[in-house]
RNA sequence: CGGGAAGUAGCUUAGCUUGGUAGAGCGCCUGGUUUGGGACCAGGAGGUCGCAGGUUCAAAUCCUGUCUUCCCGACCA
């Protein structure tokens, strides 16, 4: 068997072309489809499944750290949603409004939330008074609509589905903590569902949320090499509360400004996995993300004690808890192998006469195509440890990646070299000033993708402008 | 939003230059034979040629507009 060699044709290479490539996987994968209204797509079953995954583990995560969930509307009056200065400005180019009801022009235009701060906002002046009253911790699952001018399936949508948390607070103390809290849960959901090491960082003033007064962002290396911001969280300190007038009087009998956050995770995760773990196979998924952990395939469907015996060990799977199908399809049985490579199972069982005379069954690993033979009875209470084995390598495979494809500049002629040859992460120090930023931008379409907490001193001058040195940043090119 | 390319059956597409009854392969349906890496035979269904105007006796084909997708830039989860 050719296992090195790409066993499915129907789609492009990934070295070759990998923007066509990420296209034909999510086509093909049955993850999306497009509509005819540009940037909206179809979640089909098998993507949406992977939301619903990610919804799980969050869900939980928000729930024992104190969140409540909420829901609140799609549209917001144009006059509320102009209330914050640098948040108007920066939505304002990319807002769907809706003019007309019915018949009739509205006398005042709704915004589609692109994002609902300010929705959440004018809610807490109401409920909140007195400390209290604090903290208030919410977070909504739904979707938000922003006109982009590119739009591409799961990495950037006129709509897309996301989390949005909200939260104020007493003091700053409190507020950044939770900024620095839902930041952790989201570095522990890429490590632990998605198998994507996120490098977790600072956002530079310039790529801050707009009305933000510190970003703090995920940010994943594709396989091209291209950096993917995956998720942030926001602390904006009272600028929100001073806009909205969210006051509550505190112990002192003093009238004080809530401090605030918001943070988000969305549909774009399935992009990452999409582009971190794929292959020229097709989907490679991680385990506990996959909407299915086992298909097993019966070779000579006509043979009533096959597939029996394929519905046997489904059974014997999910009651150790693993996500199992059985592909009863009337196809062949290599139609069938490909196709679950296509979709990325992690794992694949066959079982056919030859299995089941000897008690056993074929068992595939998705992301290395390794082939065991194991004891039937043994199965169920194996693939668990299997399951989790395969985590770890693609986790560890992603991490190796990022590692090989992340370098350090000391000059700015060696960072441009290193953005040409599309090097992955670049780490450089920074004095911190925009026009640095900008230049660099400019020069070589490389953005700052974050400050990391780990800093390394690589030296005392900024490269671009031999002005003091004041941060380690990493640059990359980026979706 | 600028530059480029493309839209014909679910998918890949021929036909368009030079206007004249829409064709193929794959997939799908029915029956049979098959089944350990995308099976075979026979029969069958499926199309307002992206949409809207225009030219013409006649438009998939020519003209104008528009929408969507892809690529390259600028802008953003």
């Amino acid at each position: 068997m050719n296992q090195g060699n790409k066993m499915v044709k129907e789609i492009t290479s990934r070295d070759q072309d990998f923007a066509q490539w990420y296209t034909d996987v999510c086509k093909k994968a049955e993850l999306m489809d497009y509509t005819e209204a540009k940037g909206f797509i179809i979640y089909r079953p098998y993507g949406y499944r992977m939301w619903e995954n990610i919804q799980k583990y969050l869900d939980h995560e928000f729930r024992i750290t104190g969140h409540e969930n909420v829901y609140f509307p799609l549209l917001i009056p144009e006059s509320l949603f102009q209330k914050e200065k640098d948040h108007v400005e920066g939505f304002a180019p990319e807002t769907a409004i809706v003019t007309v009801g019915g018949k009739e022009v509205l006398s005042e235009r709704l915004i589609i939330r692109p994002t609902s701060e300010v929705l959440f906002c004018d809610h807490y002046r109401k409920i909140v008074s007195s400390y209290r009253d604090l903290p208030k911790k919410y977070n909504q699952w739904c979707s938000v609509v922003r006109w982009e001018k590119t739009t591409r399936p799961f990495l950037r949508g006129s709509e897309f589905l996301w989390q949005e948390g909200h939260t104020i607070h007493q003091d700053e103390a409190e507020a950044r903590a939770e900024t620095l809290g839902i930041l952790e849960i989201y570095r522990r959901l890429g490590a632990e569902l998605l198998a994507i090491p996120f490098v977790v960082g600072r956002k530079t003033d310039k790529e801050k949320f707009a009305g933000a007064e510190e970003t703090y962002a995920i940010e994943a290396l594709m396989h091209d090499n291209k950096a993917l911001q995956s998720g942030t969280t926001h602390y904006f300190g009272t600028g929100f509360a001073r806009a909205f007038g969210i006051q509550f009087q505190d112990t002192n009998k003093e009238l004080q400004y809530v401090h605030q956050t918001s943070w988000g995770v969305s549909t774009r995760l399935i992009g990452a996995i999409i582009m971190v773990h794929g292959d020229d196979s097709g989907l490679v998924l991680p385990p506990y993300v996959a909407p299915y952990q086992v298909i097993i395939i019966p070779i000579q469907m006509q043979r009533p004690e096959i597939v029996e015996g394929c519905m046997h060990l489904k059974e014997a799977l999910e009651q150790h808890g693993v996500r199992t199908t059985v592909d009863l399809q009337e196809k062949t049985p290599g139609w069938k192998f490909a196709e679950s490579e296509m979709k990325g199972y992690p794992l694949r069982i066959e079982i056919g006469p030859r299995d089941l005379e000897k008690g056993e069954c074929v068992i595939v690993r998705r992301h290395d195509h390794h082939k065991q033979t194991l004891p039937l009875e043994d199965v169920a209470k194996k693939v668990p440890q299997m399951l989790q084995e395969i985590h770890e390598a693609m986790y560890q495979k992603a991490l190796d990646n990022q590692i090989r494809n992340t370098h350090e500049a000391h000059s700015y002629e060696e960072f441009k070299a290193l953005v040409e040859a599309n090097k992955g992460y670049i780490k450089m120090m920074w004095c911190g000033d925009v026009a640095c930023e900008n230049k660099i931008k400019e020069e070589t379409t490389a953005t700052a993708r974050c400050i990391p907490s780990e800093q390394i001193h690589l030296g005392d001058h900024c490269p671009v402008c031999g002005k003091e040195a004041k941060m380690m940043v990493i640059f990359a090119k980026a979706y």
